[in-house]
DNA sequence: TATGAATGAGTCTTCATTCAT
DNA sequence: TATGAATGAAGACTCATTCAT
């Protein structure tokens, strides 16, 4: 699970993709954008990794700030819209849905090529406000909009007991996040720590008893 | 010439320098490096903000990963270690303990001057795992320990439900991390967004009623 | 791989390849060169404004610097030499041969085509010294002795007073010369500038006074 | 008289002249312009042939365009006004003050250092439309005024017969532009090519008979 | 013939680092 | 101690040129 530069070998070393070409550079681009920030990164680096090189970039992106926007956008793009029907969707107890809700935002942050996006945000909004900005609207309000919307809804069926649903949300989804920079920060230094089936676990369990309502078992 | 003074030789590498070293530098390196990243940060930019020249900061430390290590081991320091002494003599409730530990790490934290750290230690890790290893083990696994072993005290004397206290730290911890987190990500793109005293309360609300024994109101 | 054409070799290096060069890529070249100069042109610009893509100018030049050879040798060419004889036959009086001249030269200049090949001549001699003396050889002397040569005889026929004629040569076609570098240099910033018709007309007038026997009416 | 690029020995190697710094740059940065032009010169080579290493230029200059614009707008600078006054001042004939401003504008330009600019003014004009229009507005056009003006008063005393002044201030001055463009194009191919002093003699010469009034001896 | 994706040498530009003062 | 002029290695970016199709 370590990211070193091995040049990726794509099938046949020689044929012409135009339309693969993107794609592969932005997912280079994105570990190492994530390995040494942007500022570190070197296009050359992102080119060896996506097996081209320095001047093919440029084929398809104005410069490293547009790869990196571009990346950003991209990555996330089409499956949120997904996930946010199919909750909509869902009529059963709403401590059910909230865990799945929950599952699913862990799945969505754990896949190998977003994972190291929140890292990404984190490292480098203050050298791109905007990216920090896009990414609050266009993924975190909404995802934290379906939590909110769930707790809200466990609250007026009588599952949860009353509270603030925005804040709730944010604790709610605190320790996925925790989780998801936890890898990326010391996956390198020691490769076990965190058993993230077991944490998640104990952090539903611990989450349900909170928000029961008193005198009920959750 | 024979009659130049020799530049200052700090013994090799690693030690502190206590008496000469002008803290405005590290001060001044701390927000830069917070702002911009290890890599865009430069030089220049923290001789101004620290209201010297580039020169003088090659009087204090050998270059600019020097100062970048430096800082990370200067700005903890002290206090970790008061902190810890005194949770030790505490004997009261574990409960009242807990809170009052987790809130200490939120006052650690929330200080201005130590605020960026963790977001140096995200974005930073890829290019410095000794410094992410330091930080490890100098003071996440160290405020870890003590939240731990507060969760085992309190099992112990029957205030909390056997849960692993591991993970409950980490877990504990969490919603303090991404506030402080969330702060400084987004603190340029809207200012307002969390009332830490409201979130910590929650968070305390609902994970003591969460970690309360079976059948015992909390 | 053994099947695959051999690409077109063209008689090394300085050869006309009469038959299949488009003229347009030369038509293109001179107008980028001349409004960018030879290093700021770009192979592209070119291909696009002859209609073509990058790749083709190589099957007619081998490489920028053939393209701005051939630039500069076909586009004086073959105009040149019919001009010389028709001056030869001419038998009447000298001032109306220098006029008519020192007008075709004026012509030849102010082709839009040609009009833009001294702007290069000026601009690139420094990197392309042979350009210089390819053009000096080929064009200006070739003009300048037709000029020289028709006032010579204007002296001798007792039309002119006795000057020298290369020197004066030179001086019947500054003007013509700085006419049509003005307009190319400062036609993009004002664009009417210059009234062609007008300054010959003075340039001609004043010339002739100024060539005019001692106490003869011009 | 070659412009190689042989680094200027100043006095002393070592020492720090900050204010001779710029001067010595542009003055580089001229012969380099003026061999190559703006995009072929190397910033490197103005480095060198200033004596100092690439980056010192942009101790002083934003960047290469900022060297070319400085360049253009420094070395006019001082001299021009001086002349202008001196000729307001002069009430004697004008023929003999047309052939002096002549003679001051062929001085201005053939300086060494000058003698470059219409050379790049020509060349780049294209490229930094904006230097063409500093130099017309604040050069050309200035030197051209002079000149009509002064033929505007040969003409009211009597001294030339009536012409158009501006026309003609143009006609007074091609020869003089280019016999340097002359001179800079062709320097490196034949060094003798062009005896300025006998050019301008006969210049004069025809130039005042043609303008002399009708039946009058110049 | 013609295309245009890909290459990589060549430049500008930045900035950590040095050092004479 | 402190300065800041100067250096030069490093990296973004361009574009002439190649070559599989």
């Amino acid at each position: 699970m370590s990211h070193v530069a091995e040049p990726v070998k794509h099938a046949r070393s020689w044929t012409r993709r135009k339309q693969a070409r993107p794609g592969e550079i932005l997912e280079a681009a994105l570990s190492v954008f994530a390995e040494k920030g942007f500022a570190a990164a070197r296009m050359e680096d992102i080119a060896a990794r996506a097996g081209v090189t320095k001047g093919t970039i440029y084929l398809y992106f104005q410069n490293k700030e547009d790869v990196f926007k571009s990346l950003a956008r991209e990555i996330v793009g089409n499956r949120l819209a997904s996930a946010t029907k199919q909750m909509h969707d869902y009529t059963g107890p709403a401590r059910e849905l909230l865990i799945r809700l929950l599952q699913t935002i862990d799945n969505f942050l754990s896949d190998r090529e977003r994972a190291m996006l929140p890292k990404i945000i984190i490292a480098e909004s203050g050298n791109f406000p905007e990216l920090a900005r896009f990414w609050r609207a266009e993924v975190i309000d909404k995802a934290l909009a379906m939590v909110s919307g769930t707790i809200k809804r466990g609250i007026e069926r009588g599952e949860f007991r009353p509270v603030d649903p925005e804040y709730t949300a944010k604790l709610c989804v605190a320790p996925i996040m925790l989780g998801v920079i936890w890898r990326n920060t010391f996956s390198a230094i020691d490769p076990v720590s965190l058993d993230n089936e077991k944490f998640l676990a104990m952090h539903f369990d611990i989450l349900l008893k909170g928000l029961a309502p008193e005198g009920k078992k959750p």
